[in-house]
Parts: structure tokens; C-alpha cells; sequence
RNA sequence: GGACGAUUAGCUCAGCUGGUUAGAGCACUACAUUCACAUUGUAGAGGUCGUUGGUUCAAAUCCAUCAUCGUCCACCA
């Protein structure tokens, strides 16, 4: 007869995840010899490299659910004879932490730039570090079963030694090259930013009709007669940037425009004559059907001037000011304040013909929503195309599949529209790039924008001693300078996901690891929908690239987590739930069984307070009809019902039911249905078990003396089948059954951490 | 502008390759119960499965169309 409290303590959670981290089993290697000792097949090992969280902040409730998809995997799998890592680790995360640190440091009224560069990188070190800390108490909040012995952080030397060793092998092979074309410029962040780090946001703006005058008087006539005014009009929605127009376009087939083609109309205030050209590819519908081109501040000008030749005229810098060859009074000016001066001026000359107001499409920094800016600069480049094309290959064969379905299509578009990726950010916290330039980058940079000239021409032309070579150097490590040659060190740092990207290998020592040749490639990824392009794509290209394996061949999407009422959560927004309210109120296992039934791929789930509650009653129920059987065990049945279940069982219908039960979950679990799974062991054990068996032989032990072969009989069996539902159970809702399986040990009726004992044969 | 997905009970969703009275959880109603269960048990109400067509002996399930919502992609000045 045991004393047992009357309904599970989720209090009792912390001490329970101590005995699985302090057990070792979720190290493999252990695991495995566990196995080996019980004298049980050690089957393949089962391995997820975990999604490492932003080292700037905490975990949400996303992440927190996220895990148990990893756990309910990981541990179903430790429990069918595979030794299971789950690699656990955290993220750098580049822009994002900078941006966050740089802000902390703005409220205690100091700066990134008096720090400089070093401390800086220290201090967000320290930062980064203790966030760390929280961060891994939250996984293991969740009961997440990772190896924290192998434990990682992006900005480990380990890790960044690999992920030098592929840039430089990728330099070798000439994918990575430094080019100067149009970039992201994020003017807040300072930083360039690659194609898909930036979003579309519609904002308020204006869109100006302006005139730009012809330069002949018989043009300027001819356009009176044709046009009504004496030039030609175009329609902008940045009227600033006209400071750099190197011509207007139109299309050819454009009637109103044909005499005009080839003719100099004069760029007002700038004072630059330009040419008026033709191109298929304008809209005549669009504006005045007439376009000015500033290839420097425009990816579709940038374009166009390439086709025709046309001068690039630089007037804004990275900071987002005018500057370059404009007058003087617009120098230094941010761009909008740049818009109304101009507008102001053009208006005194009759020039502008009106403004509208409207809506449009503008381009954000994914980070930090400021609009950005499209400046020419040199960058270094990564060429994905036939990276991509590997990877769009395997997704053909089926070798590597996205769920949902969908979410495949959208990723092979992805790699089939991929365009050269932008892997150099000018920023301080990150891995610096591995590259040092024999006299400097501005020398290098010059000589590759004048293809074809020599070193001496450089002296020549710019009037500058060169104090090197102009060639570079990969390492990371300064080269030896020999006959005074100074190398100066790359200041840029790599893309976040450049790191990211390789993290299934370099995690694992890289491919000539130990754990590499143990545990590659990876059996399944998780993570969540919106960071598929980001991740697993780059996962995908580099694996293939560095290993010639997919780094993994499933990727299982988790649903997103939403606010109460629909809406995404925002700290911002005030409706963000803290994972550690709910840990509290509802314990782990209700949290991830209500996760399981509404999370799945491609859905929402907005958390709802009431469905997290029902959950925490079946937690509950498990606790309490086991504690129901142990209460009607008598102390001195204990050891006969213990030796009963030890050895060969008699193979009853309730047996057979439960076989069968445990099977049909497993096939769940991997195909990954945890909804209907988790529905399964809720059905089976609340209305199968309880509902029935233990009523049957609460009826049918009734009135049988203590110790009686009757009594012996039927609570063996239903012990029996608790363990096997507490095992079946168990990936789903660890915390309790471990709980239980823990009851049980104390009166020799279990033994070892539940966590590593294998489910009932099939 | 394009792609993809969604539309099933009050809410969140299951329903795989078409086949008897369409399911779960939560919420709701009635009764029972303090017998291990912050309850639990039993019973119940609630859906013409977004629209309109089509294929079929048979459709929530396949096809087409429209509508609404969502996500992603896109340089439209």
C-alpha cells in the first residue's frame, strides 16, 4: 500500500530531467553501451542537429514547442535500440545580436564605436554567454533529451576553423569572388545584406512627375507641339536619386516618345546633359511611360544600364546621405529631407508638374524595417547556381522531402530562381572573413574594377604608392610579408548563415570528425516554416557541397505558434505568452501534448489557456491510475508480482491489444504524425486501460484475500501493461511516466531511468 | 503580378490513395459519483464538409470554376 500525493506535481520536473542529464544516456556512445550491457541489438544511430537559438535573447514559446517535436523523436527512437543524438547549440545570430547589443550599449549612454572593434566583440561575447545559460535551462525545461556534453556555439574556434576551411576550399574552386555591383544597403545596420535578407512593406510615399527640359531649342519645340511642356516627363517615386540619372528611357514602340529617342535633354539642377534611350522592356503604361535611370540606386537601373553602357553616378552613401558629385547644398542631407529640397527647387522652376501620394511596395531590412537603400559597392559573393542545381536534383529523385508537401514546391522554386549570394557583412560580431589583401583592399577593388591594368597603373592614375601586390591571401592567419609588402585583413565578417549553413558537419568535427563518421549524414531536420530558405536550403547546398551527402533527407516544418487570439505573438504587441507561465501553471508534458494535436506542418496555433488545461488532465489521469495500482499492491505481494513481470508473460488478449497499440503509435511517430499519435495514447490508456481494464479487475479482485494466486495474477498483468503504456507514452509525456517509472523502482518494480528502456517488441 | 496552401461542429483541427449513420480535443447540456483522478463516469445536443458545375453506381475526398483568407516569391519607375 503506498502513499502517493493525489495528482502529478509538475514541480517535481526539474528533478527529474537532473536524473536524465546525470544518467549520460543522451549521449550516444553511452546510450549505445547501455544497450550493449542490457543485451539488446543496437540498431543505426538516430540523429537531429538542433536548431541553435539566437544567443540574444530568450527562447519563446515557439522555440520551447519546437523542441518536443526533436524529443518526441529523439527519444521514441533511444527507445527502439538507436543510440540518439540530439545536438544542441546556439547561434551567433550576426546582424540581429549586433543590433541588439549596440542598443543595450545606447541605453547605458555608450557607443560601439568607443568600445571599438575588440571590446565590442568581447563584451557581446559576455552577453551572448549568459543568455547561453538561460537558453539551455529552457530546453531542458521542455525536457528536451540532448547531448549538452557536445554541446556547440557558432563562434567556437572548432567550428569556425571548418567553416574557414570551406571558404577557402570554395575560393579554390572559384565560387567565391568579390564583385562590385548593386547591393541591399540597410543605412541603420550599416551593413549590405543579401537578396533575401530584406522584405516587402507597403508604406506611404509620393510619386513626383518632373520635367527634364531638352538641350536643342528645336527639340524643346518639337516636345511643346507634341507633349505640351518643353521637355520630356518622367514619374518618380524618389526624386533624390535623379541627382544620379544617367539617361530616360522609352519604349520604342512608344509613339508620344519616337522623334525623342537619341535626343539630350538636361538634368535639371544637376545641370548634366543625358540622353534620352530606347528599351523594349519599359512599361508605357506605367507613370509617363518615361523613365529616369540611375543605375547606382536601382537594381532594375543598375540593370538596364549595363545593356546600354551608361555611366554610373554615385550620390548616396552607405549611411543613406547624398553625396558624390552633386552640388553642394544637398550634401550630407539624408535622402528624404534630400526629396523636398528638390522638389521645392524644381517646383520654382516650373519643373515639377505635381505630386501624388501613394502606396507602395518598399524594400525593408528584414531585421530592423528600415527601408533600404540600393548603393553600388564590392562585396563577396558566393555562386550557388550549381550547388542549387545538386540540390534541386535530389529533391527530384525524392531524396530529400519537405513536410508539408507544399513547402517542397516552394523550395525547389527557391533553388531554381537562386542568384549569387551576397556572404560578406560589414559588421563587427560574426566570423571575420579569411581573406588578407597584399597593399590593401582598395588596391585589390581598383584593380579588379579596371580590368586589365597593372599595379603601375595604379600608381599611375591614382597617384598612391601601392604597398603590395594586389593579390590576396586565404587564411586565418596573417601571411609573412616579404620586400615590405603589407597585407591588410578582410574586415567584413561572413553572413550568419554562412556558419549556419554548414552546422550538421561542423558540429560534428567536420568531415574528418570522429562523431563526423558516426553521425553523418543526419537523419531528419525540424524547424520552423519561416526560416526554410534561410537554413536548411543553405544546409542543404553546403552539405552537398562539403560532404557530397545531403547533411540530411527529411525536413519536418513545425506549426507556428500564435497569440490567444490569431495574431502573431510580439513582445511589441504585448501578447506574447512566456514559456515559463505555462511551465508553471501546466507543467512540460501538457505544454507539448497540446503542441502535438494543434502544431502541425503548415497550421497555426494559438494558444489556447483551456486546451493546455484538458492536457494537463490526462497527465494527471496517467499519474493517478497509476498511483491507483501501487495502492493496491500490498507490500508483501511485491515480490512475487516483481518476479512475475520480470519473466516470460502469458499471452493474454490485453497483451495482444497492447502490442498492437504500440505498434500503430510507432508507425505514427515515424511518419511523423505526432497528432494522431499522441490522440492514440490518449484514447488507448484513458479509455482502454483505465476505463475498462482497471475496472474489470478492480471487480474482479474485489473480494480475494490479500496475496491470493487470483490477485497475483491480474495486478501482474496490469502492472505489467502500465509499464508498457508508460514506455509507449513516454516520447509524448516524459516527465510524468518518468515520474511513475521512478514510484516503481523505489518498490523493486522498475528498474533505471525509463528514458532508456526499449517499448515492447513488436 | 506569380506560386503554394487553406476553407469540415462555437473554437483549434483530423479525415491517407473516393465506399455503410462525417471524427477528436476544448467549450456546451443532462444525469450520476466524493469509489485512484485539481474531478471522473454515462448519455446528449451541435455540421446540407466555402460556391457553382462535372466525372462516377458512389465524393468532404477526384476535376474545373468562382469567392474569401493566409503564406511565400517578384525590380515594376
Amino acid at each position: 500500500m503506498q502513499e502517493l500525493p493525489k495528482a502529478y506535481n509538475s514541480d517535481t520536473e526539474k528533478e527529474i530531467s537532473k536524473l536524465w542529464y546525470e544518467s549520460g544516456l543522451t549521449n550516444p556512445d553511452k546510450m549505445a553501451e547501455h544497450l550493449k550491457e542490457s543485451g539488446e541489438e543496437v540498431k543505426e544511430p538516430f540523429v537531429i542537429t538542433l536548431p541553435p537559438p539566437n544567443a540574444n535573447g530568450n527562447l519563446h514559446l515557439g522555440h520551447v514547442c519546437g523542441y518536443s517535436f526533436h524529443d518526441v523523436m529523439g527519444r521514441y527512437m533511444r527507445m527502439t535500440g538507436h543510440p540518439t543524438l540530439l545536438l544542441p547549440g546556439k547561434d551567433h545570430a550576426g546582424i540581429q545580436t549586433e543590433t541588439v547589443f549596440a542598443k543595450h550599449l545606447s541605453e547605458q549612454g555608450k557607443s560601439k564605436q568607443e568600445l571599438g572593434r575588440e571590446k565590442f566583440y568581447e563584451e557581446t561575447y559576455k552577453f551572448c554567454m549568459s543568455n547561453i545559460e538561460n537558453a539551455r535551462e529552457q530546453e531542458k525545461r521542455i525536457g528536451l533529451s540532448a547531448d549538452y556534453s557536445r554541446e556547440l556555439f557558432t563562434l567556437d574556434p572548432g567550428l569556425t576553423e571548418i567553416v574557414y576551411e570551406t571558404f577557402s576550399q570554395m575560393f579554390d574552386e572559384g565560387l567565391v569572388y568579390r564583385d562590385k555591383r548593386i547591393i541591399n544597403q540597410c543605412p541603420s545596420c550599416m551593413t549590405a545584406l543579401a537578396d533575401i535578407d530584406v522584405e516587402h512593406e507597403e508604406r506611404r510615399g509620393i510619386f513626383a512627375y518632373i520635367i527634364y527640359p531638352f538641350v536643342e531649342e528645336e527639340d524643346r519645340k518639337l516636345a511643346k507641339e507634341l507633349l505640351g511642356v518643353e521637355g520630356i516627363t518622367v514619374a518618380t517615386t524618389r526624386p533624390e536619386t535623379m541627382l544620379g540619372d544617367t539617361a530616360v528611357v522609352v519604349n520604342p514602340k512608344d509613339k508620344r516618345y519616337k522623334a525623342f529617342v537619341g535626343k539630350k535633354v538636361l538634368l535639371p539642377i544637376a545641370e548634366r546633359e543625358i540622353s534620352v534611350i530606347a528599351d523594349e522592356d519599359t512599361d508605357m503604361e506605367m507613370g509617363t511611360g518615361a523613365v529616369k535611370v540611375t543605375p547606382a540606386h536601382s537594381s532594375v537601373d543598375f540593370e538596364i544600364g549595363k545593356k546600354h553602357g551608361l555611366e554610373v553616378v554615385n550620390v548616396i552613401n552607405e549611411e543613406g546621405k547624398m553625396e558624390g558629385d552633386i552640388p553642394e547644398r544637398f550634401k550630407g542631407m539624408e535622402t528624404v529631407e534630400c526629396s523636398k529640397a528638390l522638389s521645392k527647387e524644381l517646383e520654382k522652376q516650373g519643373l515639377l508638374i505635381k505630386i501624388e501620394n501613394i502606396r507602395h511596395e518598399v524594400t525593408v531590412c528584414e531585421r530592423c524595417r528600415t527601408p533600404i537603400e540600393p548603393i553600388i559597392s564590392n562585396q563577396w559573393y558566393l555562386d550557388v547556381s550549381s550547388l542549387a542545381k545538386k540540390a534541386q536534383k535530389n529533391i527530384k529523385k525524392g531524396k530529400l522531402r519537405v513536410f508539408p508537401k507544399g513547402q517542397q514546391k516552394a523550395l525547389s522554386h527557391f533553388f531554381e530562381e537562386i542568384q549569387p549570394w551576397c556572404i560578406s557583412r560589414q559588421l563587427w560580431w560574426g566570423q571575420r572573413i579569411p581573406i588578407w589583401y597584399s597593399g590593401g583592399k582598395k588596391l585589390y577593388d581598383w584593380l579588379h574594377e579596371n580590368e586589365g591594368k597593372s599595379v603601375e597603373d595604379y600608381k599611375e592614375e591614382t597617384g598612391k604608392e601601392p604597398t603590395g601586390t594586389g593579390k590576396l591571401y586565404v587564411g586565418a592567419e596573417r601571411p609573412e610579408s616579404k620586400n615590405g609588402e603589407v597585407w591588410e585583413e578582410e574586415t567584413d565578417v561572413f553572413d550568419t548563415w554562412f556558419s549556419s549553413g554548414q552546422w550538421p558537419f561542423s558540429t560534428l568535427g567536420g568531415p574528418d570528425g570522429e562523431d563526423f563518421k558516426k553521425f553523418y549524414p543526419t537523419s531528419m531536420m525540424i524547424h520552423a516554416r519561416d526560416i526554410l530558405f534561410w537554413w536548411s536550403a543553405r544546409m542543404v547546398m553546403m552539405g552537398l557541397y562539403r560532404t557530397e551527402k545531403l547533411p540530411f533527407s527529411d525536413i519536418f516544418l513545425t506549426g507556428m505558434i500564435l497569440a490567444p487570439d490569431g495574431s502573431k505573438m510580439s513582445k511589441s504587441k504585448g501578447n506574447s505568452v512566456e514559456p515559463k507561465e505555462i511551465f508553471e501553471k501546466y507543467g512540460a508534458d501538457s505544454l507539448r501534448l497540446w503542441y502535438y494535436s494543434d502544431a502541425l506542418p503548415g497550421s497555426n496555433a494559438p494558444v489556447r489557456e483551456e486546451k493546455i488545461k484538458g492536457n494537463r488532465n490526462f497527465v494527471n489521469k496517467v499519474w493517478n491510475a497509476s498511483r491507483f495500482i501501487l495502492m493496491n499492491v500490498e507490500d508483501s505481494e511485491i515480490g512475487e508480482i516483481s518476479k512475475r513481470i520480470e519473466g516470460p508473460m502469458e499471452e493474454t488478449e490485453r497483451m495482444k491489444r497492447t502490442r498492437d497499440h504500440v505498434k500503430k503509435v510507432g508507425e505514427y511517430i515515424e511518419k511523423y504524425q505526432f497528432n494522431l499519435g499522441s490522440e492514440k495514447i490518449r484514447e488507448f490508456f484513458w479509455h482502454e486501460f483505465c476505463d475498462i481494464w482497471i475496472e474489470q479487475v478492480k471487480e474482479s479482485i474485489e473480494d480475494e484475500e490479500i496475496g491470493s494466486e487470483k490477485r497475483i495474477l491480474y495486478l501482474s498483468e496490469l502492472l505489467y501493461l502500465l509499464k508498457e503504456n508508460l514506455k509507449i507514452m513516454h516520447p509524448f509525456m516524459p516527465f510524468v511516466t518518468e515520474s511513475v517509472w521512478q514510484e516503481l523502482s523505489k518498490l523493486g518494480l522498475a528498474k533505471g531511468l525509463l528514458m532508456s528502456e526499449q517499448m515492447m517488441s513488436r
